[in-house]
DNA sequence: CGACCGTTTGAGTGCGGTCAAAAGAAGTGG
DNA sequence: CCACTTCTTTTGACCGCACTCAAACGGTCG
């Protein structure tokens, strides 16, 4: 064990070296940790830092105008959180913890000692980047081409996908900290039709509920009527430069 | 002049060293034209090539199960079009031209090359992959949380705004060569109520239309209603390791 | 135990979709 | 260069999915 977290989700993809994993739990030196609810950050507070989620859910937002909010992604243990400060001297959205949370501030700086001396670290960054592009653009499918059922299905599949990552003996349910009208605002819908959506969900057999937690029955059905592919499997890392 | 379409792009953020345009510059060895209408690259297709677009325009698009489809993104001169190859083995999105193209392919595995020999290069690229992660992030509330109009009004300004990148000049007015149906799989509408709505925004005196050109009478007030942000204006460069 | 937050259900509404048809624009072949 | 086809835009009438408003119910935490 390297203590890191960020280290243990590359592991997934790529096998590190020693040198690589020390340079990985630098960004992991100091660990803050907040209760459930905390607003870590504001859209438009300085971005300085980047983080890396140890422990716990949280998710990223913004605001529009008339009130309503857009949930843009939830993010899970070993996930980079906040990485728009990466690319403006502003942050994008808001962050917040949905559970208590572990978390590891970094200066964006430290990415730069990344890319001069771990190339291949750099690369597989961008690697994860560019799947979790990917990941928006199938969201972006879901919202603009897709039904309110199909919608609420893809949330819950990208869930457990994403938690599985981390958590290989999940199998088929987990415990889900999100309000219906959190489920809306990351789906486009309202909290209202959230419920009656889930209900709908729950009379075709397709998902179980109780309390918060969600046990998926028939996830290959549920995956067809939510247009629903796993990007996570497999990154294709053949053309990263040799480790240093 | 070096050449390099992607040089000059990068060039608007930060001034590149001879030897890094040079390095750039390998990247558009090869230039293919393409008729208006060609599918360069379909889902599912194997992903060894990314390219640099040099000159027209493209969009990437999925279509789901139901034949509908979600165009993703514009692609314009200065572009990097299909970096989605860079993470997976198989294309996640198909490929076309809207108007003639020149492209310029190049193997995932020269990026490799620039990761190794110069870090300042990959961080950049780092940087304007966050950016447009964050602008498809304003995609996502624009689908998810406004109403027909301001989706119309968005994908007007953002494509205004992204010309204004390579082309300082351009003024209050540009060529649109989508139709109405294009329009509608980006924003997620039917072809019909795109049109009504661009009737209501000429209507309103915010655009003027002639064939297929539009006029940006009153920018402001139509960022105002679509909820815009202007992201492409500056990036913080300020982190990037030291130049080679 | 009471206050509060979240869930659930019902009734009615409206935004955007669907279907259809006509007019206009653009491409194609003789 | 014209005739024909096909694609695109435009408009109208109607429909339905998801929203709004409202109220009751249930769980949870001071």
């Amino acid at each position: 064990m390297t203590g890191s977290c960020f280290a243990e989700r590359l592991e997934h993809y790529l096998p590190l070296t020693d040198r690589e994993k020390v340079a990985l739990s630098r960004l992991e030196d100091i660990e803050r940790h907040y209760r459930r609810g905390t607003v870590i950050r504001r859209e438009n507070d300085r971005a300085h830092d980047i983080f890396v989620l140890r422990a716990g859910w949280m998710y990223s937002y913004v605001l529009l105008d008339d009130g309503s909010r857009q949930i843009l992604r939830l993010h899970f243990p070993g996930d980079l959180v906040g990485t728009s400060g990466g690319a403006f001297v502003a942050a994008t959205d808001s962050l917040v913890a949905l559970t208590d949370v572990k978390l590891c501030p970094f200066e964006k700086g430290a990415l730069s000692v990344l890319f001069e001396e771990h190339p291949r670290l750099a690369a597989l960054l961008f690697v994860i980047t560019q799947a979790e592009r990917v990941s928006l653009t199938d969201r972006l499918a879901s919202l603009g081409r897709t039904s309110a059922r199909a919608r609420v299905a893809a949330l819950l599949l990208d869930t457990i996908d994403r938690l599985r990552l981390m958590n290989r003996d999940i199998g088929n349910s987990f415990h889900l900290p999100l309000t219906q009208e959190e489920i809306g605002d990351a789906t486009g819908l309202t909290a209202v039709h959230v419920n009656r959506m889930m209900r709908v969900l729950v009379e075709e057999g397709l998902i179980t509920r109780s309390n918060s937690t969600i046990i998926i029955n028939d996830e290959e059905r549920l995956a067809r009527i939510a247009n629903y592919i796993n990007r996570y499997a497999e990154l294709d890392t053949s053309w990263l430069p040799a480790p240093r």
